[in-house]
DNA sequence: AATTGATACTAGAACGATCTAGACAGTGCT
DNA sequence: AGCACTGTCTAGATCGTTCTAGTATCAATT
């Protein structure tokens, strides 16, 4: 199996390796490599031929430190939620499509988002995304000071923080439209206790049980962003009068719901809907098929990809709140005739 | 909105700044910043205070480029396992301790191993650590020729490559061991189909079963490594005759057996216990807890750091195959009555 | 007093790329 | 012929570090 030569065995091969082997200067076989204009069609087929016969890798961090424009995009995320990794992939397709590198930093309860975010300014990235920050708004816009900033997924007060996201308000909405077209009436919200957006989720609830004239089946368990919270709220509810239809904060917390809800013998949906939020995998998995609201992942990290890539332009970025949509699945189903009679 | 001072807007501080700053040279400097040996006292304290004092941060790139020692190790991992996740918070505590510093590359359906190699290596690491890499033997053998690499979690046949994992066939014997000793002797075995360790998996439960003298009993389904699988073979399960104990080849498989039993109106441990294996975080989960069996991701994280160190000081490593634990957990209890005496 | 030997420090060359400024040849125009 | 222009190509500076080789300074030893 042999692998050819490759040089001497420590040396990596350099640009003026293949600008020796080329018969060209250092420079002109850059120019090659980067495919710049200003350099003759024969030599520059000659150069490509050279590089890759030496198997030629520019060395990034020469070229980094070198130019100003690194073209390196740093991604803060968190290791635990599986919707973040949803996001990174993407990111990467999105980052690649624009020309830029990608570079990630994990955040975890060892880890604080604070160290994340400085290795990364310490790998010379050009702008941050940060998924769901948890940083103080005044940490964000000490970051944001150094680098362009976006936010991901989570709104900040932060000042020249740019925030991406999917408008949270309009997904619970139609999460309860959809439960009341189905017939339901007491339809409880699960929130996200101080989690970011959870707020917002909750007002949309309210408001929109308000608008169909649901105001005195208002009803807001105290929940989380996790499976244990969900579990909780849940076997609060069954406890209780059991209500038509529920819907959580995120898909983790819905999964929770879920388990306490079967554990009290009941059935869903027959007995009562659950929605989720997030259409993360966990909800697409054939046992769960959670009724969820997608944020549609791709287009979000394509928007904030767009966003730095114009601030790093000095533009204004446009784009930032997307319309997230419903995707019924089998959680969800008609209310039970004994509770739409009341 | 006005930035704030903080010296020329586009201008990062450099060692140069600090060097003048303080009175001394470039190289002084250094010495101090990197607290290398060779300064006096109190020009170290002065640098130190005037590198804090402007805010000083060292340029990796320029570190990185310049010193052929990087102290950088890449880590290639799958965003949609989750306990990639927990290994690689693991590594960042590893690493750090070991005065590593950390750069992540994430693999997924979009995004080939290859890929995320690669660039690994333009962004100049010393050493690699793959979890479970998914790569044939030959490419991971020659990206073995051009950084030390270690395989996390999966064993392989790579030559150069360093294996750094659980002792898989101990895992398995220990859950048989335990669900024979709750008095359980129709024992099955949904394997990986095809993943990584997945036959050595298999192998020890044969093994076990005829140490026990439970030759006659030995039943192996055809499973996967997700939730996908586990329900599916689940299916299989309980639409024939139904086993006393179920050993999944991981916790998402067991997480879809657990679905099918239930679906099926049997209750866990009671009817039949279910093991898995990783000790994953969905295994710990309140409405889950699932018996299975912990691979100690900081040990193995530790020793997989440890190894690569020990490659790039031209040493050995050592201490390669851990000896897993079973956690003990509510999916298994002590076999029905009935079954016992058979 | 001269030699040694630390200790504290510095000048300048790397590292591997990009970028600036300019050289050189060939063409077209007056 | 002289000039401007265009398209290729090159020498050398440059990015922010670390490293090598060496220079002072001063105390201790011979």
């Amino acid at each position: 199996m042999q692998v050819t030569s490759e040089g001497t065995p420590g040396r990596r091969t350099t640009l003026a390796d293949v600008a020796a082997a080329a018969g060209v200067s250092r420079a002109l076989a850059s120019i090659v490599m980067r495919g710049a204009e200003g350099a003759g069609e024969a030599t520059r087929r000659r150069v490509l031929e050279v590089a890759s016969e030496l198997g030629y890798r520019p060395d990034s961090r020469a070229r980094l430190l070198r130019s100003s424009r690194t073209r390196l995009l740093g991604v803060t995320f968190t290791l635990s939620e599986p919707f973040h990794g949803e996001v990174v992939e993407s990111i990467y397709a999105a980052a690649e499509a624009a020309g830029f590198d990608v570079t990630l930093s994990a955040v975890g309860p060892r880890r604080p988002e604070s160290r994340a975010l400085e290795s990364l300014l310490d790998a010379g990235i050009e702008a941050a995304l940060m998924i769901s920050p948890s940083s103080a708004p005044e940490e964000l816009a000490a970051y944001a000071r150094q680098v362009p900033v976006v936010s991901l997924l989570s709104p900040t007060s932060a000042e020249g923080v740019d925030v991406v996201r999917s408008d949270d308000g309009a997904g619970v909405r139609a999460a309860v439209e959809h439960l009341v077209s189905l017939g339901h009436r007491n339809i409880v919200h699960i929130d996200g206790a101080g989690a970011v957006a959870a707020e917002e989720r909750s007002a949309a609830y309210r408001l929109t049980m308000q608008e169909y004239g649901l105001s005195a089946n208002i009803r807001v368990l105290h929940g989380g962003a996790h499976e244990e919270d969900g579990l909780r709220a849940g076997g609060e509810l069954v406890a209780g009068s059991v209500p038509d239809a529920v819907v959580a904060f995120n898909d983790r917390c819905a999964l929770g719901v879920l388990e306490a809800v079967r554990r009290a013998g009941l059935n869903v949906p027959e007995d009562l809907s659950v929605a989720g939020y997030d259409d993360s995998q966990l909800a697409r998995l054939s046992h769960v098929q959670l009724t969820s609201v997608s944020q549609d992942a791709p287009r979000l990290a394509e928007a904030a990809v767009g966003c730095a890539a114009a601030r790093l332009a000095s533009k204004e970025p446009a784009g930032l709140v997307h319309q997230p949509q419903l995707v019924v699945r089998a959680t969800t189903g008609p209310a039970p005739a004994a509770s739409s009679v009341r």
